[in-house]
DNA sequence: GTATTAATTACACTTTAGTGGTATTCCCTA
DNA sequence: TAGGGAATACCACTAAAGTGTAATTAATAC
């Protein structure tokens, strides 16, 4: 006991010895495996029992580093997954951590800061730069975009609008809202207009634009 | 020049204090603005023009850390936000990046580090300990959920039901498809079927339910 | 004080959506 | 090989949505 054990999962030879050779000769840590591929790693790394695996993004084969770790989380919940790669755009970041990974660093890291991130795994924090860590927040500061469609509409017509929303038809929408049916298809009509479209779908689609 | 311009908003004297002192006794930091409540930063702190901003959520008056930051949001983009408090729940971090705010540190980080967290913001990073970085990713991989209702449909009614999400009228959808007006009437049907209701509004909202 | 606008109702009409049944082909599996 | 699901297609029908025009009231704006 005392030291934290990593597996590691990387195509390049050299990557994979030097990650090796630096995780053994450290006190406190151990390299329990290695492997050259997702394949090889998914069907012997529970055997292994790391700690932390260190997982490239681009390995031969047909499965990423990424599916690599989303297939890992349905075998086990022990082994936390930091990414290790060169890829550092915003797509790689996101599917990685969505992915189930806990940090994410890059090939360019010293390797001192490797095993720190080794070590901030284990103990439950998420290593990542803070650029990295900016493009993560980047997902989650929606643009504050105003919705200028909704504006163009009264209130009472934003009220009819959400009722369109919630799919309710027009004879329950004048029931709900003490009106005749055809002051419904009116407000309707007025709102479409307003929007330029010409069904519910597409007003909603206008109106409430989907996130992601 | 040569200096990067900060803002305090905290409500505290001592630590306020304690900030502005340290920004203004480092070389290449200079504190131009302190305020006690968000009220007086949103109407004062465009004019100081600072390049990052320290704030604290907790603050009197109406108006917290987090709607400050949302709100100056609105008034301009070339404020990045801090936060520095002693609050480290998931809920509190989560709304804060959602506000807009690019970092998140807590008061007990030490002087030096908050020196360096203003430096990262203003390079373009995240500052965040890697233990606030593992809770903002658990917000990532978190709902693992996968959709159940989405399931339940063929690939091609998944197909048909994405047109259907864009609005798209039968008739489109058929040529678009290859298929006659019928076959598409068929499928929708099966869709509404399998998803236990009878319109399109109501499908969508089943198969793709909001998230938020 | 008059013009504009939102909200309301009404009627007639066209188009699209949704229901129900039947049938063929293909593919997969028990 | 018999059955089942998925995809395709057609028909007849009903229900709902959407269009066009017109008119009244109340509030608001100029």
């Amino acid at each position: 006991m005392g030291h934290i054990r990593v597996a590691i999962v990387e195509d390049q030879l050299q990557t994979r010895e030097m990650l090796s050779v630096l995780v053994n000769g450290t006190d406190g840590y151990k390299c329990v495996a290695a492997y050259e591929t997702a394949e090889a790693a998914l069907t012997n790394i529970v055997d292994a029992n790391p700690d932390i695996a260190l997982v490239d993004i681009h390995l031969p084969g047909g499965i990423s580093g990424i599916d690599c770790i989303k297939q890992l989380r349905t075998l086990t919940d022990d082994i936390q997954c930091i990414i290790c790669t060169s890829l550092e755009d915003s797509d790689h970041i996101f599917a990685a951590l969505q992915a189930g990974a806990v940090g994410y660093i890059t090939k360019s890291t010293p390797p001192v800061k490797i095993l720190d991130a080794i070590t901030d795994a284990y103990n439950g924090g998420s290593p990542m730069s803070s650029q990295i860590a900016r493009k993560v927040i980047g997902y989650f500061s929606a643009p504050p975009r105003i919705n200028t469609e909704l504006e163009k509409l009264s209130s009472r017509e934003q009220e009819l609008l959400a009722c369109l929303a919630k799919g309710y038809r027009y004879k329950v929408i004048a029931g709900m809202l003490f009106i005749s049916i055809e002051t419904v298809r009116k407000h309707i009509h007025n709102i479409y207009e307003k929007l330029q479209v010409s069904s519910r779908t597409d007003a909603l689609n206008k109106a409430y634009p989907k996130n992601k």
